[in-house]
RNA sequence: GGACCUUUAGCUCAGUUGGUUAGAGCGUUUCCUUGACAUGGAAAAGGUCACAGGUUCGAGUCCUGUAAGGUCCA
């Protein structure tokens, strides 16, 4: 065993770690022992990604569940891969090509030429994320990594396609999709991003043609349109317009129309809304969701004047042709005015949809697409509904819900070419779909690829070698625990169930959890296109990985969001180094013991020698492997750090350590005390472990825990994750079977020491002597308190600072504290400040009275003593007591100062 | 318009089925390089728990309403 360092380098320690893992192969997932299985699959990170501070805390999350299970001997597989992520990659591909003026744009290659671009593309820079996950200490079986775009994944997209296809579920139609003008694509409803706009609603008038001399007014955010309307329509139940239903108006524009041709029907259609506007609505088939279907209600002609880029086409007139449909919007608007249409402008603010990519309008458009009738709803619905599929936290359950019951048919292509291509092959009106290309000339496949969800979607079943009935599918089908952000519980989560009952006929994973959002100091969701985001390499780098892990997940409470903080990623340093230098004063303390299992532990403790202090670590410790028990179990990660954090650092290190350093000047104490230590760190180690991975591996390792302890076949013993986590209850029998009861009244006894010895301190400090080492207290305590004194006394004196505490029947003139074992003097004799003394005893009668009062007047309602629980009354009584008895002290100690 | 979340110390957040004097970390002030750790130790200051009602012997906690901020859906 070498000698630990001064303080914690994370850098070394990680790298050192990390490679034995995996020359190791300790997070191979296993199929071929009999343990319990543990499953998780990731979500897969966009292939063109680098690491991001939402990843950070997703992943970190992920590696703790599956160390922690690993911990508890279960067989773990956390399955890992990346996502080919259509529209984002094939746009960053696109976007370099052009950057270093080999294109201009990509038909310039040909689609084969780009997409071999994209792969090249892909093999060179598609690592970047998974190194980084290494580097945050990602326990992955990283030799099963798989990729959307894998041969043997695409296969099962295809098959899935054909499968549904041949059950009628997809089909191809002509319909209005949200189209993104910028990316040429279409996209599901999902990936549209409802914004509020201001903008503006511009009223013009149309003149009634069998009524001249008649005009309507109209009302619309969108007069690019006008050109596209081939109806108005009002409501049938609107006495202002119902009489002019069958009648006709002129459209306005394109203004060289001739008349006829501008001649469209008033409609009467009950979905006009009479508040909106005029309460007459322009209807425009082929640009918007609502026309379009009120279109299809009347049998009305549809004009495209939007072409596919978002410039108006032939059809919008000689005045906007050509023109981008918002510059068209504003030349529209001046051409009304010159017609003499334009009644008035207001301003208006309405919700736009906005594609999540390219972060522009999309626009409505007709277009042949395909589409799925999502299968198995039901079931889907139903799993998370009776709680067998549990999400956390449990309210997310409601949103899945409501969007599972208002469910809407899948857009599912896209017109790219990164992608999987759609397995539908044409000639002529016949339709050929298929695993492999129709025999016969003349046969062309669909040029569509597939949303990239439609791949994704199969991830937990796809990943594992699914449609094969593989090893990995039967030991680890359906996975436990799937860890995301509830920002993809559409995209991804339902979706994925629907597979699962579809593909596999199981759920695919039991338990959801979701986690919080990060944002920065002000609120703002933490994005590149803001620079708001740290670099998580950097935090790596400056706190260590185990610091950055430590301190995202203690600001991170269950389901709420996360304001970063990058002092807290500091406090997660500061921790490590307190563990490492609590191990340090281990190692320099005295001789290493047989630390190599627990149970050898436990037998160097020896009970007769246990004082109140040496129960009381002990009970923490067990209360604090309980709570992090529970903390498991309810999904609380944030609150299973905050205990170990205040069991390490205010019970272990603040206190016991302290009182060890003068049990270890006893030779009788010393190797009791050790074993303490010993025990303490171990299974703080090990419930550390899954949090600080790498700090928790160097010391098991350098504290000599790591000798075999399991006689596992094919094991790897020398990892501290080859050791069992023993539950609080476990931890207890062993304890037991040693002869150890635990004296649960040791800890408030320990309590009172320690506000004993902060009474002291306290006392110092208002004389200016808190540095002084010297000083003498003086105690005025019963035989049995003084009793309780005298068992601790050596660290006592050491720990408050002084040369001597005695004890002395009275005491005068030397400032004064009521503690719990008696009145405690600082022995300045000569020096006291009478008038200042005085102050501050005051001060404390008077806050003191104000309790007592309180608890006075609680006594004293005859409903509270009846009503009361005996155990609450009995508390309350005993407070009365106790804060009568220092109030009369204190009152003394004011009298006796004259 | 509908649903959900949040509001507690200067900041970020805990606060379990209602029960002693509401906690933590960071920050602030003062003191301390004593033999694990200055990435540290000690002491202290700091809160009418958003607001208004209600239930109860008792409300930060339960109920109703209001306000502000946020998220999702339409």
């Amino acid at each position: 065993m070498s000698e630990i360092s001064k303080s914690y380098e994370a850098h070394d320690v990680e790298e050192k770690w990390y490679a034995a893992w995996q020359a190791a192969g300790a997070f191979a997932g296993r199929t071929d022992d009999g343990r319990e299985p543990y499953c998780i699959v990731i979500p897969p990170p966009n292939v063109t990604g680098v690491l991001t501070m939402g990843h950070v805390l997703n992943n970190t999350i992920q590696d703790i569940l599956a160390r922690r299970a690993r911990l508890e001997g279960k067989s773990v597989l956390w399955l890992p891969g990346t996502d080919h992520a259509g529209i984002a990659t094939q746009t960053v591909v696109e976007r370099t090509l052009k950057k270093s003026g080999e294109i201009k744009h990509r038909d310039d290659l040909g689609r084969e030429k780009f997409l071999e671009k994209v792969w090249q593309w892909k093999e060179k820079h598609g690592g970047i994320i998974i190194q980084q996950l290494k580097k945050l200490g990602c326990s992955c079986d990283w030799d099963r990594e798989r990729f959307t775009m894998d041969a043997d994944y695409s296969r099962c997209v295809q098959k899935v396609f054909v499968e549904l296809y041949k059950k009628g579920l997809i089909y191809r139609g002509k319909r209005m999709v949200n189209w993104c003008p910028v990316s040429l694509t279409a996209l599901s409803d999902e990936e549209v991003i409802m914004k509020e706009s201001r903008g503006t609603l511009c009223y013009f008038k149309v003149e009634v043609a069998e009524k001249p001399g008649t005009f309507l007014t109209i009302a619309t955010t969108r007069p690019e349109t006008i050109p596209g309307d081939t109806a108005v329509a009002v409501n049938p139940k609107d006495p202002r317009y119902a009489h002019l239903i069958g009648q006709h108006i002129v459209r306005p524009l394109p203004a060289e129309l001739p008349r006829e041709q501008k001649l469209i029907p008033i409609v009467g259609d009950a979905h006009v809304d009479f508040e909106f506007g005029t309460g007459v609505l322009k209807v425009t088939p082929a640009h918007d969701k609502a026309d379009f279907d009120i279109g299809q209600r009347h049998g009305l002609a549809q004009i495209e004047v939007i072409a596919a880029d978002g410039k108006m086409n032939d059809a919008a007139g000689a005045d906007l042709r050509g023109l981008d449909r918002f510059k068209a919007r504003k030349v529209a608007v001046e051409k009304l005015t010159e017609l003499g249409a334009l009644v008035k402008e207001e301003p208006y603010t309405n919700n736009v949809g906005y594609s999540e990519r390219a972060d522009v309008p999309v626009e409505p458009r007709l277009s042949e697409q395909w589409f799925l009738k999502y299968p198995s709803v039901e079931k889907s619905r139903a799993v998370v509904a009776s709680g067998e599929m549990k999400f956390h936290p449990e309210r997310w359950a409601k949103v899945y819900d409501h969007w599972m019951g208002n469910i809407q048919d899948w857009c599912i292509s896209r017109q790219l070419w990164w992608g999987h291509r759609v397995p539908v092959w044409n000639r002529g009106t016949e339709v050929y779909c298929g695993l492999e290309a129709p025999s016969g000339v003349g046969w062309v496949q669909d040029p569509d690829v597939l949303d990239t969800w439609f791949s994704s979607w199969l991830w937990p079943f796809a990943t594992m070698g699914w449609p094969e009935q593989t090893a990995t599918l039967k030991k680890f089908y359906p996975t436990t625990t799937l860890v995301t952000g509830p920002d993809i519980i559409f995209f991804w989560v339902a979706r994925m169930i629907m597979a699962g009952y579809e593909f596999m006929g199981e759920l695919p994973f039991k338990h959801v959890y979701f986690t919080g959002i990060i944002r920065d100091q002000s609120g703002r969701k933490m994005s590149k296109s803001l620079g708001n985001s740290p670099d998580p390499l950097d935090l790596i780098a400056k706190y260590g990985a185990d610091g950055l892990r430590f301190g995202i997940i203690s600001l991170a409470p269950q389901g709420q969001d996360i304001r970063f903080q990058e002092d807290r990623i500091e406090s997660g340093k500061n921790f490590c180094n307190k563990l490492w230098n609590a191990a340090r004063f281990r190692q320099m303390s005295g001789e290493a013991g047989d630390n190599s299992t627990l149970a050898a532990i436990v037998a160097r403790l020896d009970a007769a020698k246990f004082d109140a202090d040496d129960h009381a670590i002990l009970d923490r410790l067990l209360a604090t492997t309980r709570e992090v028990d529970r903390c498991f179990a309810e999904f609380e990660f944030s609150a299973a750090v905050h205990a170990l954090y205040g069991f390490f650092w205010n019970d272990f290190c603040d206190w016991y350590v302290e009182v060890s350093k003068s049990k270890l000047q006893s030779p009788n104490l010393k190797a009791n005390c050790l074993a303490i230590q010993d025990l303490v760190l171990r299974q703080t180690l090990l419930l550390l472990h899954p949090f600080i991975p790498f700090i928790t591996e160097e010391l098991w390792s350098q504290l000599g825990y790591s000798g075999v302890e399991r006689d596992v076949p094919g094991a790897l013993p020398r990892f501290i994750q080859n050791a069992h986590l023993d539950n609080a209850s476990q931890l207890a029998t062993t304890s037991h079977a040693h002869g150890l009861v635990l004296d649960r009244a040791a800890v408030a006894a320990v309590e009172k020491l320690k506000s004993f010895v902060s009474s002291a301190r306290a006392l110092k400090a208002d004389h200016n002597v808190a540095s002084r080492r010297d000083v003498r207290f003086l105690v005025t305590a019963a035989d049995a308190e003084w009793a309780a004194l005298s068992a601790s006394l050596a660290s006592l004196t050491r720990m408050v600072g002084a040369a001597e505490i005695a004890r002395q029947a009275t005491v005068e003139n030397a400032p004064a504290v009521v503690t719990p074992f008696g009145t405690l003097y600082l022995d300045l004799a000569s020096t006291v400040d009478a008038a200042a003394e005085k102050i501050r005893l005051t001060k404390e009668l008077d806050a003191l009275a104000k309790h007592i009062a309180a608890t006075e007047a609680r006594l004293a309602n005859p409903a509270f003593v009846d009503k009361a629980p005996p155990a609450v009354l009995a508390g309350a009584k005993k407070q009365l007591a106790d804060q009568q008895a220092k109030h009369a002290e204190l009152a003394r100690l004011l009298a006796a100062l004259g």
